[in-house]
RNA sequence: GACCCCAUGGUCUAGAGGCCUAGGACAUCACCCUUUCAAGGUGGUAACCCGGGUUCGAAUCCCGGUGGGGUCACCA
């Protein structure tokens, strides 16, 4: 806690109308720091008031998604919390209280006018270049008026000033103002009685006790028309503080032709969670101390809003895959290979034979930088490679003596004793044959990783045969063999 | 178009008037290491949008321009 007696309480207010986007993902992590740094509350908010774009599901995703990322509601939908309800849909009769009420005291009015009308009416102030305001048509329309006895839908529109500026004190932005005059009065209930978004989101802040409004920077226009109907409903100010937005390598928004936008992307893509919220962390906010690696826990304590960018921040693939791999590399092997194992499963791979998962992450980690790509390194370990790399054959298999040396190769390796199967003593036997051959320990070691393996890349050789095996190893050299001197090997040609 | 926000290398950023011949990270290039590819190490290329002020002094303050982004719904 930092100032004043009350706690502070920050929220992340999603509509469930598809995935955690990144840069939602980011507003929530930014706003989940900022509470956790004071000690306060996380509140998770769904503004399901939409019901035409409601996804089914999406509540569900949304939530996995951020718990994946470390972003932890203290109070939301599904666990409750002393301020609820946490579904803005729960809270309607709340809101058409609230609606009533500034009905009554003249704050508000009634307006008849069709989606037609109104559309037609903008279009006009359009074509004279004037912006699209609603003109206030029936806030002339008195109380006692005989319309109110009819039966015609309406809407009901916010009284706002006509004159003076409407100030908006944001914490990364300082002082923002708007001239009443440009802002006209707003729908707060929709026909169907249900209240719009500016309306009902004031409605829920203040009901729970939200100190801090963070949110994306989108929402600054929106603010001095919440502002107005917090001053209409009596209700003092939270602070505000507009976080800038992600944007797409080209500085446009973020869409889906941008490829991968949400977490569930990324995860499906083989990134890790605690990567993603590495680097979603300095998407906007930098440690003072310049540090970049840190999981969310780290960054609690080093958190503050003035330390964050006020300019749109660019998304870049590149540095999300180099995080990713430096948490492939850090964390527990038991971790990684447990955050692999789905991605091995999808490769038709099964691990029943030949070495553990774990053995395999230790193996190939260090060059991996997505999971997908760890899996798809493993793959020889569990399975024989079925085609060989054709630039590598043409390399490594074209001379007419490779048949022989692997044949000796195998044997070699077979000779060797259970203590001798270590990388020492491979290198070992791999330097005798050599000299016995008469050639260097190159030759020996690239044909044998192409046959081993069906690659020209890779793990360190000795690395490699030490974790498959001797049983696995001599097999696979003497069907390489066998195959290369009936010229029946399968190549594998690169795409593209 | 109107209103609002913003402006340091390709990207993320440090910088809160002299510490800046502008620092770090990703990417990129070269070299080293080396059984391949990575990783790692070393070094390099690369930025204060432009123009006016203010000041002894400006990346840092002010104004204008330009550029980018956002908002203008009975969506949230």
């Amino acid at each position: 806690m930092q100032e004043g007696p009350f706690l502070v309480r920050t929220r992340y207010a999603p509509s469930p109308s598809g995935t955690l986007h990144i840069g939602g993902a980011r507003t929530a992590l930014f706003s989940f720091l900022f509470a956790k740094h004071y000690g306060g509350d996380f509140v998770l908010r769904v503004e399901d008031t939409d019901r035409a774009r409601l996804v089914s599901g999406s509540e569900e995703a949304l939530m996995r998604s951020m718990e994946s990322l470390g972003i932890l509601w203290d109070e939301g939908p599904d666990v409750g919390g002393p301020y609820g309800p946490y579904r803005q849909s729960e809270r309607l009769v709340e809101h058409q209280r609230y609606a009533a009420q500034l009905l009554d005291e003249g704050k508000a009015y009634r307006c008849y006018c069709t989606p037609e009308e109104l559309d037609a009416a903008r279009k006009a102030r359009q074509a004279q270049g004037l912006p699209p305001r609603y003109m206030g048509t029936c806030r002339k329309i008195t109380v006692d008026d005989p319309i109110h006895q009819t039966h015609k839908p309406y809407v009901l529109r916010l009284k706002i000033p006509l004159s003076g500026v409407t100030v908006v004190d944001d914490m990364i932005r300082g002082h923002v103002s708007f001239d009443n005059a440009i802002l006209d009065d707003f729908v707060i209930v929709k026909t169907d009685g249900t209240p719009t978004y500016n309306f009902a989101v004031v409605i829920d802040d203040w009901a729970m006790h939200i100190s801090h409004v963070i949110r994306a920077e989108e929402h600054l226009s929106n603010t001095p028309k919440q502002i107005l109907v917090y001053e209409a409903l009596n209700f003092s100010l939270p602070q505000f503080a507009h976080i800038p937005m992600v944007l797409a390598p080209d500085r446009s928004k973020l869409s889906k032709r941008h490829g991968a936008t949400s977490v569930e992307e990324y995860a499906a893509q083989g990134i890790l969670p605690e990567a993603l919220a590495n680097y979603l962390l300095l998407l906007g906010w930098s440690a003072p101390d310049g540090r970049e690696f840190m999981t969310v826990a780290d960054a609690i304590p080093l958190f503050s809003l003035d330390r964050v960018q006020h300019t749109a921040a660019v998304y870049d693939q590149k540095k999300l895959e180099w995080m990713n791999a430096q948490y492939l590399k850090s964390l527990p092997v038991t971790t990684v290979a447990q955050a692999v194992r789905p991605f091995v499963e999808k490769l038709g791979i099964t691990m029943e034979h030949g070495p553990s998962l774990e053995e395999g992450v230790e193996l190939v980690r260090e060059r991996a930088h997505t999971l997908q790509d760890l899996a798809e390194g493993m793959r020889f370990l569990w399975q024989n490679p079925e085609e060989y790399d054709a630039k590598g054959v043409d390399k490594h298999f074209s001379n007419p003596e490779v048949v022989a040396r692997l044949q000796a190769l195998a044997e070699t390796m077979e000779q060797l004793s259970k203590d001798q199967w270590h990388h020492d003593g491979l290198v070992q036997a791999f330097d005798q044959l050599a000299t016995q051959l008469g050639i260097k320990r190159a030759e020996l070691i690239h044909p044998c990783r192409l046959a081993l393996t069906g690659r020209t890349v890779g793990p360190g050789l000795f690395e490699l045969v030490v974790v498959l095996g001797q049983e696995e190893t001599v097999a696979r050299l003497l069907t390489v063999a066998t195959a290369l001197s009936r010229g029946a090997l399968k190549l594998e040609h690169p795409i593209g």
